[in-house]
DNA sequence: TATTCCGATAGTGAC
DNA sequence: GTCACTATCGGAATGAG
């Protein structure tokens, strides 16, 4: 089970790591870019204390330790803003997307939270772009664990209760049909139409801006 | 729904077609080799009575149309005997499977039935000998519709019912263990592995003739 | 219990 | 809620004029 150990380096010795995948570090925490980014900006924050790492993350982030790590999520945000707006133009769109501010950007764009039943052992918040424009995204339980109740969003910790495994495993995740986060289609179970669809989704929202054209997009 | 009516032409116009396919035919039947033949022989034996060839299978081969078919019944088994003893030795073997003799040959590996649930619309009736040796067996589907009651065998027939139509579709075909026909072995719903298997039965107890070594097995 | 194509689903093994 | 591989399972179209 050691792929489930994978982030342990990373509080242990943040300073080991590529500056690519580490953005931030202290004695409280280390920031670093997911190995398996599902959107195109995805960071994990990895508290560094020993025993807080090892608790679950519903119910480990209580309100002392969210005060603690505010500063951190905002740090996150406001560092994905800046990258993000930098390489893309945000369009003009018809739909209820509204992007025009930074605060906009941040509270309509910007996901963070835990998984309610995480797979890594080290408890890591995840900050992340909601456009699940990326390579990686590529089967249903990757989106939905993103976009149903599995992901449980930073404003409502902590839970008093640690969701029921089995529950969001074999009902939540597999059973709740994929619905587009931009326009809420329903997709049912056909994960290709969706994946083809986000792409559109994003090209009709961001245009990468000239200074990036060279770089390849990610479908 | 034209391809449930492929079988058709045959009982209609059996002169308009291939040797190679039609194998017999005269005012009361035609016999096919099975255009998607299962096992190493197999062939349809097909009504030509437009009424008959509506009918359904277990219903409606009654003991007066069993006594009608038997002599073509005999040509098929007859026709198998003789084209498969002739491409191939039979090897000596342990398992329980004695094919000394033209009749221990006909009892033990020449399977004649209908299915309880037919997908063509003209009756047809299944002479095929037990190896599933095929390029055409593919699914759990193919092998089961001839390995479980979902055959109903030529001595059993007629039925007084008609089979339920959604028990054998979803739980005889799709929930019964793939069960080898020769020595019983489970293989679960491990189709592929089924598949070596039966080729390693097959090459155990079947060996081509040396007149016919240059052409290519079904593996 | 037609075939074929495509894709969703499921189990495994990995250091 | 790792990936990558393999295989099982599942739906949809299938033609003709």
């Amino acid at each position: 089970m050691s792929w489930s150990q994978s982030l342990s380096p990373y509080i242990l010795h943040p300073d080991q790591h590529e500056k690519d995948l580490v953005v931030y570090y202290d004695d409280i925490v280390t920031i670093i870019h997911d190995g398996f980014g599902k959107s195109t900006y995805h960071l994990l924050i990895l508290p560094r204390d020993s025993k807080l790492t090892k608790k679950h993350p519903t119910t480990g982030v209580t309100a002392h330790i969210k005060n603690l790590l505010q500063t951190y999520v905002d740090w996150c945000t406001n560092y994905i803003y800046d990258h993000f707006t930098g390489r893309y133009e945000i369009l003009p769109s018809n739909d209820n997307l509204s992007m025009s501010s930074k605060e906009d950007f941040i509270e309509q764009f910007i996901l963070v939270g835990v998984h309610s039943v995480p797979s890594m052992n080290n408890l890591h918040i995840h900050v992340l772009t909601r456009d699940f424009h990326s390579l990686k995204l590529k089967n249903k339980k990757h989106y939905n664990s993103f976009n149903t109740k599995f992901f449980v969003q930073w404003d409502q910790l902590p839970l008093h209760f640690k969701p029921d495994k089995h529950e969001m495993e074999n009902v939540i995740i597999k059973k709740s049909d994929l619905i587009c986060c931009y326009c809420n289609k329903n997709f049912s179970n056909k994960f290709s139409q969706l994946k083809k669809h986000l792409g559109e989704e994003f090209d009709s929202h961001f245009k990468l801006n000239s200074s990036d054209a060279n770089v390849s997009d990610n479908t």
